[in-house]
DNA sequence: GCGACAG
DNA sequence: ATCTTGTCGC
């Protein structure tokens, strides 16, 4: 797939004011209503994809992403692949892409995984080094130039985006999901383990599995949407019977979603395990390659 | 000035 | 994100 909006991909170099300016030009091109080709329930999984035997075309393995992988090193970006894509089904279900990073000392792995139901259909990594360190707020400049060359080399394109970070929950409503979704206006969705800021409508702890409650701006709240706006949901993706000890997850719209939609598209797209399987799977990906990755350099 | 803050 | 053993439970 191809940027979109090319103006919008963050390159390395700005300062933090351009940053900043950046995002709130952003904002004003992303969208936090409904814009989808399919509905939730068309993605919906109901058991782990890597429990199951061989899928349709019989010859992927996710417990070793182990077609096409090999590891290309040249330039900053270092290395992708864009391959492996003969198994998607035209008239299949979505098409869902799970985005996610690891890190080695100085170098940034970026992961994605196409999902189609319960096949998986494709992958692709770019390896960088980051141009920032992290900073809370502006996390899409650290993460979202590799992300976007990952994604850049897919030969399909995904029906929807999943990043592990926030999308519309953020300062200037901008996170990791918004800002990658717009690059390309395609639909997409954020799932953070922790609240960047908001706040819930009720308390968050000890709650059972399929829970949510909305993420509000409050009066205290710095955020750039209206007080009282419906920024992303609490949800309780997985929770233990006995002693609830799992956080929920912080769902917010990327691009083209509303935020309850986002809530639901992520529990469709979850399956016994605390984060939805597209960025489950990426971050096996990503550590798989970490790992090939720690060895030949 | 202080605090709080995705990955 | 990353550094990491054992441990509780299905």
């Amino acid at each position: 797939m191809k940027p979109v909006r090319p103006q919008f991909v963050p390159e390395p170099g700005l300062d933090r004011e351009e940053m900043l300016a950046l995002q709130r030009e952003l904002t004003a091109a992303a969208v936090f209503e409904d814009d989808l080709s399919f509905s939730p329930a068309e993605v919906a999984l109901v058991e782990p994809v890597q429990s199951r035997g061989p899928n349709r075309s019989g010859d992927h393995t996710l417990a070793s992403f182990s077609k096409g992988d090999s590891l290309t090193l040249e330039g900053d970006t270092l290395a992708s692949n864009g391959d492996a894509f003969a198994d998607v089904d035209p008239g299949g279900p979505p098409v869902v892409a799970g985005v996610d990073q690891a890190f080695i000392d100085d170098r940034a792995i970026s992961a994605v995984v196409l999902l189609q139901g319960r096949d998986v259909v494709g992958w692709a990594h770019a390896v960088s080094e980051p141009p920032i360190p992290y900073v809370p707020g502006l996390l899409a400049f650290r993460e979202g130039g590799p992300i976007v060359d990952a994604l850049a080399t897919l030969a399909v394109e995904p029906d929807l985006l999943v990043f592990d970070g926030s999308g519309r929950i953020h300062f200037r409503e901008a996170g990791l999901a918004t800002h990658v979704g717009v690059v390309f206006d395609c639909p997409a969705v954020g799932v953070a383990k922790s609240l960047l800021c908001g706040t819930p409508d009720e308390p968050t702890d000890g709650r059972p599995e399929g829970w949510s409650t909305p993420i509000r701006v409050g009066a205290d709240d710095d955020v750039t949407a209206p007080e009282g706006t419906v920024i992303g949901y609490a949800y309780q993706s997985r929770q233990y019977d006995g002693e609830p000890r799992i956080n929920p997850l912080y769902v917010s719209p990327g691009h083209r979603a509303s935020a309850e939609t986002a809530r639901e598209l992520v529990a469709a797209l979850s399956a016994g395990y605390k984060l939805p399987e597209p960025t489950r799977l990426a971050d096996r990906f990503a550590d798989e390659l970490k790992g090939k990755l720690a060895n030949d350099t």
